[in-house]
DNA sequence: GTGGTCTAGACCACC
DNA sequence: GTGGTCTAGACCACG
């Protein structure tokens, strides 16, 4: 699954594999309507608790990117638009720097000419 | 002191305080060597904990944005090199988002030119 | 048999399917005494399991809709009355949202003028 | 708190005591910015297990009825159209079995007439 | 086999 | 004291 932990990281677990196949989704690695592993098998592979990945999941079925079939297991939610929202998302995550920035008296500009080294 | 705590933020409220008063500092509000609030005066005024605003200058001292005077109260630095600083750690957040797009499959002109409506 | 799953559902699935065979006898698709499609063929038509749809005959079996006849098959129950049970059942579930509405301070006259919209 | 738990119910337990507390909620009960029992004495309360309580906690502060404060406790969101939504919430449920009862061939009117008994 | 729920007990950050 | 997270282990419904 490429999903790596790490434990210094401040969020907690759960977010940490909630995020990694999240990212796996957006980025197609995983396909609409194909399974995920099962709770109890990426709980192994992870070396981490059952419950742990299930909190994992819930959230992500809670978001929109998996669906939960009771008895057969989590499957990829089939919906095209994914990836705009999540673009819109990062963008407005950078306006808030941006507007950070200006409180400061960084102007706009100064900003984003320096990212291009 | 004009800062603002908001009980619904996820963050604890030693880092909004923390965070408040760098953004004075760098803002050039505060200014250099000029004393702080007491720890005690700050806790009423936010009508907060003082231990929580204890620990909020600690971790600013930690940063090297204040300095404390045993007995005396809490200052700001003087370090006119601090917004350069702060100006990179904000270009690196934003390099962040930009890594993270790219993982999805979004160039970085894709959202830079997005980013002006 | 005109009978749809849908895996988002919360609803396991032999329920759905006993509920899609329930509906169909009771608005007269399926006549008194006609003889149910059998438990393997109905399974290969909804690609499900056996023991689901045998879960769900059971289950329709118990509630008075079809009997079963061991190595022939499962007929229609005939019971003219079904239709009027099955009002009484609904009229029940509407009082129940409806005293719950109450619970809460809003008036059954309230809802009820709201229904047309 | 005036919660019950039926152990007979099917719903899971966390779920009656997250339905029972936005009972409380929108009836007034329990006013805007008061506080709610702590996760660990409603647990000792109801005889169960903090880690319920805190997953119906949870619950409610993602669909918006509550919201928490770590290290503090949780206190009821101040929403005032929560109402409207719950009210709105119900005539829908009332709504689509009325459209199972004319799927029946069971008149609107029909059923509206019954209500009254 | 699958996911969902629950318990008991522990540790942590925060106030 | 508070909520949040995690583990270990158990039981259940479902397919």
């Amino acid at each position: 699954m490429l999903i790596r932990i790490d434990y210094q990281d401040s969020r907690p677990i759960y977010e940490q594999i909630a995020a990694g196949v999240e990212r796996l989704i957006l980025s197609g690695v995983i396909e609409p309507d194909e399974q995920l592993p099962s709770v109890r098998s990426l709980a192994m592979e992870l070396s981490t608790n059952p419950n742990t990945v299930q909190k994992a999941f819930a959230q992500l079925e809670r978001d929109g990117f998996i669906y939960t079939v009771k008895g057969r297991g989590n499957f990829v939610q089939k919906n095209i638009s994914l990836i705009e929202n999540k673009k819109q998302e990062l963008i407005d995550a950078i306006k808030a720097i941006l507007k950070e920035a200006e409180e400061l008296g960084i102007s706009k500009s100064e900003i984003l000419k320096d990212l291009e080294s």
